[in-house]
DNA sequence: GCTCCTATTGAGACTTAGTCTCAACTCTGA
DNA sequence: TCAGAGTTGAGACTAAGTCTCAATAGGAGC
């Protein structure tokens, strides 16, 4: 997953960096989603010395790339999501934190009856979803 | 409309102020989106000597009331729509910043659709649409 | 209309997230 | 090995939002 990232990075014709290749380290370790702060305090935990600045640099390369993917969190912080390139959507286990991708499943209906009865032209388009994963929901049945 | 904001606040039984009727009477005056920062401008440029954090909790009480909805912009930044307490989604023109409302279109169906296929057990979701509105796409037939 | 209690207020300190600048460093192709 | 361009960390800066606290003012009860 690390090397996945650095291939990506590699291809896209930036320099494959000491910090570069420790903060993909970091990003393959982690489960889910996570903050830049997250990842700036795994960083400081291990004394990898990799700067604040540094770390958002990396985040909006790889959002630039499509490796990774920024998902605003219920409760209005913004969390960034290791996924493939291609177009999706998430699944946000409100519990542990999970990530989940599922594919269009017919969102793409509902923008053109969304834009039939209201006339815009859509461009974009996010959806998130927030629930419990099936892990969770063994653990701790009924919330 | 800035009365309707100040009978519902009546009814949930809070204090109507002079701060929280002058600001309801600029969210009134305003068209589509605004942002916490906008608001502020706002008050402000009027000279209403409204603080930062009155601004921030009146804001706060109306999205508990489902009586403004907080929207994430492409950007990254938070705003807020003001509009109907029932469960809707938003159209949100990007060139403008008008806000068109658009109530399930068959969005249950895909959020079954991807609890099935992910074993979720899927709470709340958000859905946001990004494009252009009518009027900005006669204006501007091709961006 | 007056009084009193409590919700609400503004000021401003504080926190957090993110951006910007700049001199120093380090990849990488030649 | 070298040179130059891309990248770095430090730290100042900005913006967004929260918190505290003493002062104020809404409104229920009289």
């Amino acid at each position: 997953m690390a090397r996945e990232l650095l291939e990506a990075l590699d291809q896209a014709g930036v320099r494959l960096t000491g910090p570069r290749r420790e903060l993909a380290a970091l990003i393959a370790r982690r489960q889910g989603h996570f903050t830049a702060a997250d990842l700036l305090a795994d960083a400081e935990q291990r004394s990898l010395g990799i700067g604040r600045a540094t770390v958002f640099r990396l985040l909006e390369l790889l959002a630039e790339q499509n490796l990774v993917e920024r998902v605003d969190l219920p409760d209005g912080r913004h969390a960034y999501v290791p996924c493939e390139p291609s177009h999706h959507h998430h699944l946000v286990c409100v519990s542990c934190g999970a990530i989940s991708e599922v594919d269009d499943c017919g969102i793409d209906a509902v923008t053109a009856e969304a834009a039939r009865r209201s006339g815009f032209e859509i461009q974009s388009h996010r959806l998130e979803l927030f629930g419990r994963c099936p892990r969770c929901q063994n653990v701790e049945p009924r919330q």
